[in-house]
RNA sequence: GGUACCAUAGCUCAGUUGGUAGAGCAAAGGACUGAAAAUCCUUGUGUCCCUCGUUCGAUUCGUGGUGGUACCA
C-alpha cells in the first residue's frame, strides 16, 4: 500500500526545513498542508519556502490560489486527493506538510459532503447577525435543526451561521449531512509531529516575527490592505498592520501584537493535534530517528 | 534637605465606612467538518512594601522606615 507521511506542528517548530531533507530523502514531492501559504498574495507574513527550498523539492499548493477565490477546507480536500491519487501513480510515498489542522483532517479522514453554499446567502446571514444579533440566527436553527443546535457551540457566531447557511441552501437539517464520518483512504497514514519546548518555541516565534519584518512585511501588506476585507487577509501578521495603517496602533505595538496573536495561534494547533492518538512525536534535530520511520518496508 | 502624593495578582489599577480582596490586559487550559493563521469557551491566594502602635481583629487608622513620583529649595 502507498503511504502519505505527514508532517505536521506547530508553526516555527522547523517543519520546512526537515521537510526538505525528508522529501530529498525519500524522492518525494511536497504537498503542503498550509492554509495561508496557498495563497500567491502571501509570501513574507506566511513564511512560505525559500526560493532554494522551492527549487530543491516539487512543491504542491504552495502560492498557488488567489485570496479572491475563496478557498475552503472542503476544496483543498478534494484538491489534494485527486493530486495525491495521481502522485501515487509514480511514488510509492508522499510527504505531505504543514500545520493547519483542519486541511490536515480534510485529505487524512475527509469532510461530510455538503453542498456549496451561494456566498450572497453567506453575506446576507452576516449581514443580519450584525443588525439582529446572534438570538435571531439561533432562533431560526433551532426551529430549522434542533439537533445541530444541541450539538454546536451555539457561543460561536460563526458556527452558528454556519449551520443555519447549510440548512438554507441545502433545504436539510444540517445535522443529516454532516455525519463525522472519516472515510477510509486508499492509501497508509504516517503522522510525524514536530515539538519543542514551550520556552524555545516562544523564543523562535519572536525571532521569524522581527526577521519578517526586516524582509519587508511592512509593505506587503501595504500593498494588501485595500483587500483587508477577504477572508484570507483575516491572518496573524497582515490584521495588525491593517490596525497600525488605520492608525489605531503604534507600529511597536502592531510587531508585539502580531507576536502574541502568533503564540495564541501556536497553543491552539498544540491543542488541536493533542486530539490525534496516531503521532509519532520528534525534536525537529532527530533527523535520523525520523527518517527511520519514515522507510517505506 | 523640605512638602505633598503613591506603594494591592506578571503589568495597569480599583476596593475594603477596620472582619485578609477584584477588574482590564498578559498568561494558562480547552473546543472546533467548507472563514480554521478564523471563531468561540473556561481559569484570578496575592507576605494588599517593612516596622511598631491602637484594636477582639489592620491590607484599611496612627508613628517610624524603605522605595518611587511631583513640586519647592
Amino acid at each position: 500500500m502507498k503511504r502519505l507521511v505527514v508532517l505536521l506542528g506547530a508553526t516555527c517548530v522547523g517543519k520546512t526545513d526537515l521537510s526538505i531533507r525528508l522529501a530529498q530523502y525519500m524522492q518525494c514531492p511536497i504537498i503542503s498542508s498550509d492554509s495561508r501559504q496557498i495563497y500567491r498574495e502571501m509570501t513574507t507574513g506566511t513564511a512560505v519556502p525559500e526560493k532554494e527550498q522551492i527549487n530543491a523539492v516539487q512543491h504542491y499548493f504552495i502560492q498557488s490560489r488567489s485570496i479572491f477565490d475563496d478557498y475552503t477546507a472542503g476544496k483543498f480536500e478534494s484538491d489534494a486527493i485527486e493530486l495525491i491519487d495521481n502522485l501515487f501513480k509514480q511514488h510509492e510515498q508522499l510527504l505531505m506538510v504543514g500545520g493547519s489542522g483542519l486541511y490536515i483532517d480534510a485529505v487524512c479522514k475527509g469532510i461530510d459532503a455538503i453542498p456549496a453554499t451561494e456566498n450572497w446567502l453567506r453575506q446576507s446571514i452576516i449581514e443580519r447577525y450584525k443588525n439582529e444579533g446572534i438570538e435571531s440566527l439561533r432562533f431560526e436553527l433551532k426551529r430549522l435543526d434542533k439537533e445541530i443546535y444541541n450539538q454546536i457551540d451555539i457561543k460561536n457566531p460563526q458556527r452558528v451561521m454556519r449551520a443555519l447557511e447549510v440548512c438554507l441552501t441545502s433545504g436539510k437539517p444540517y445535522s443529516k449531512l454532516k455525519r463525522n464520518f472519516a472515510k477510509t483512504r486508499n492509501f497508509d497514514i504516517l503522522k510525524i509531529g514536530l515539538q519543542i519546548s514551550r520556552n524555545e518555541l516562544y523564543g523562535k516565534i519572536n525571532s521569524r516575527i522581527d526577521k519578517m519584518f526586516e524582509q519587508g512585511l511592512l509593505d506587503e501588506a501595504r500593498q494588501l490592505y485595500r483587500y483587508r476585507d477577504v477572508n484570507a487577509l483575516k491572518t496573524v501578521g497582515y490584521k495588525e498592520i491593517f490596525e497600525y495603517v488605520d492608525g489605531k496602533i503604534s507600529l511597536d505595538e502592531a510587531i508585539n501584537l502580531i507576536k502574541r496573536n502568533t503564540r495564541r495561534y501556536a497553543k491552539r494547533q498544540i491543542s488541536w493535534f493533542a486530539r490525534y492518538n496516531d503521532i509519532h512525536w520528534f525534536h525537529p534535530d532527530d533527523f535520523e530517528e525520523i527518517i527511520k520511520l519514515c522507510v517505506h518496508n
